[in-house]
DNA sequence: CGATATATCTACTACATTGTAGAACAAATA
DNA sequence: TATTTGTTCTACAATGTAGTAGATATATCG
């Protein structure tokens, strides 16, 4: 396997959105997590090719599920965070949580978002 | 100048280093805080270029030193942040904590990251 | 004294990995 | 067949990273 090496930083976003999505999470409810909470759009595109290399990292494991009986309740394939995906985010966050502790400067403006 | 886009991880973390150096951010002391504040090793090469990146976006601004009479003192490229920087820092910052935050418990250094 | 060794730093080059968009494709119900 | 929900594929831009070269200062030894 790979060296592990450091996540970018939309892949930081994926794996948290599998956190918080658990056993929901498939290609449309992790697009919209991360759209609603972050106020950012995310192409599909974009969140899949980075969920297909989280997998090939083996930071994240999926499986096809049944179709719904929706209108066009197309099968999901679901997502779920493993053991080392979820190793290497603490790593990254633990990383990023060390440069920015203590920051005295934060500016107005975060504090302020901060709030919402 | 180019349309502004999320920040990548490193530059997040190089920001950073330059909010807490305040004027003594060079290459060499840039490097230094990022390898012992992080723990991770960081290639001469990957941060100038960065740093490079990150003017070329007017997030940073730099200028030369003088020289200083120690040996090898050859005179330092000086970089500081810019309102620009700071400003999308702010936002990347934001985003990630809107992601992490309260998804499980973090040990107390993640915690930074996700009160913000 | 001055050639050259050595230390401190920055700049350049090349390539790997991530980020991103959009069209194409698939499968279900109306 | 049309429409809706989803996923896969293709192509390219931006970031991440290492390694090497170059620049410029002081040290040192004949």
């Amino acid at each position: 396997m790979r060296k592990a090496k450091n996540l970018g930083e939309f892949e930081i976003i994926v794996l948290a959105a599998l956190i918080r999505l658990g056993t929901d999470a498939y290609g449309v409810s992790i697009r919209q997590e991360i759209e609603s909470r972050t106020g950012r759009a995310v192409s599909v595109g974009a969140l899949y090719s980075t969920l297909s290399r989280l997998e090939e990292k083996n930071y994240v494991a999926s499986r096809m599920g049944d179709a719904t009986a929706e209108r066009g309740g197309r099968a999901k394939r679901h997502y779920i965070i493993k053991a080392e995906g979820e190793a290497q985010l603490e790593k990254s966050v633990f990383a990023l949580g060390k440069m920015l502790k203590g920051i005295k400067a934060w500016p107005e403006t975060l504090k302020t978002l901060a709030r919402l």
